[in-house]
DNA sequence: TCCCAGGGTAGTC
DNA sequence: GACTACCATGGG
């Protein structure tokens, strides 16, 4: 068990709902997080005592686990400070304010990678009851669970298995990724060493991944925190805010917020991303 | 009824 | 490179 004291830069719901992860559920103050085979429940603590101080008790496999899954040991406050002093726009600004406890979470490449395949042209609850149905069918049944199904396990669904899974046209672009995800081309202890160029690349030889979900499987399951993926509501936040154009392709949307943000891409990406889904403005 | 969702593919020019 | 038709499906 690992015990989050300091809230400044943790908060469970800020980091479940931020469009990064599938598989949660918050019930109340326990949230439960299903992360490749495992299980990480978040019990949320309420001090009545010290002001209504909330911190986190987080139950899984090992300390070590939760430590990594979490991030724990990056400095939020650095990443926080810098985008802060930098922000030149209103919207940043707000949007930093309002997601304080968000964290980028160490999600296993290839279930970022099969998920966000899943995401395109999607909306967030079709796409956790698709994943669900995936976990039930082809994942190991932990109990109280399903884990993630294995890239072996997957390959033996059809096009018809997927899209009774509702995956609907994604279900032929998911039969053709699962084969070559099973290929040594897509070996993960390979792909981690590559650079960002080349990894993409190879990303977007699998069928149904794009631009934008290359982007997404880059920053939440490889680490590249330069990549700034643009999707509908960055597309929404380009324009209304930023002055874009609507013809902008989705690289060039990218492109414009990466060359402001640098290193600091994937986090700005994630702050922007949930302010603007979760206002609507 | 139309519009939208963490868009991409295949075809055309 | 840019443009376009098309792709399932549930929710507003």
């Amino acid at each position: 068990m690992i015990e989050i004291t300091d809230t400044t830069y943790f908060n469970i719901k800020d980091i479940c709902t931020c469009g990064q992860l599938f598989r949660f559920k918050i019930e109340g103050d326990q949230t439960t997080i299903y992360a490749g085979d495992q299980e990480i429940v978040v019990k949320t603590c309420v001090d009545s005592a010290q002001n209504n101080k909330i911190s986190y008790k987080i139950f899984s496999k090992s300390d070590k686990f939760i430590k990594n899954y979490f991030d724990l040991d990056k400095n939020y406050a650095i990443i926080y400070s810098k985008l802060s002093s930098e922000a030149n726009s209103l919207i940043l600004k707000e949007a930093l304010k309002f997601g304080r406890g968000i964290r980028i979470l160490n999600q296993d490449p290839v279930e970022v990678i099969i998920s966000f395949i899943i995401s395109q042209n999607n909306n967030i609850p079709r796409i956790q009851k698709s994943i669900e149905a995936m976990c039930k069918a082809y994942g190991e049944n932990k109990g109280s669970y399903y884990a993630f199904p294995s890239l072996k396990s997957l390959l033996n669904a059809t096009v018809e298995d997927f899209k009774q899974m509702g995956l609907g046209y994604r279900a032929e672009y998911m039969v053709e990724a699962v084969k070559a995800l099973n290929t040594n081309e897509f070996n993960v202890e390979t792909l981690k060493k590559l650079p960002s160029p080349e990894l993409k690349e190879k990303l977007l030889t699998l069928k149904g991944v794009g631009p934008k979900v290359a982007d997404c499987i880059m920053l939440f399951g490889f680490n590249r925190f330069e990549r700034f993926p643009a999707d509908t509501w960055i597309r929404h936040i380009y324009e209304e805010d930023f002055g874009g154009s609507e013809k902008a392709s989705t690289t060039k949307v990218s492109e414009f917020f990466e060359n402001m943000f640098k290193e600091l891409s994937g986090y700005a990406q994630q702050y922007l991303y949930y302010y603007k889904r979760e206002k609507g403005e």
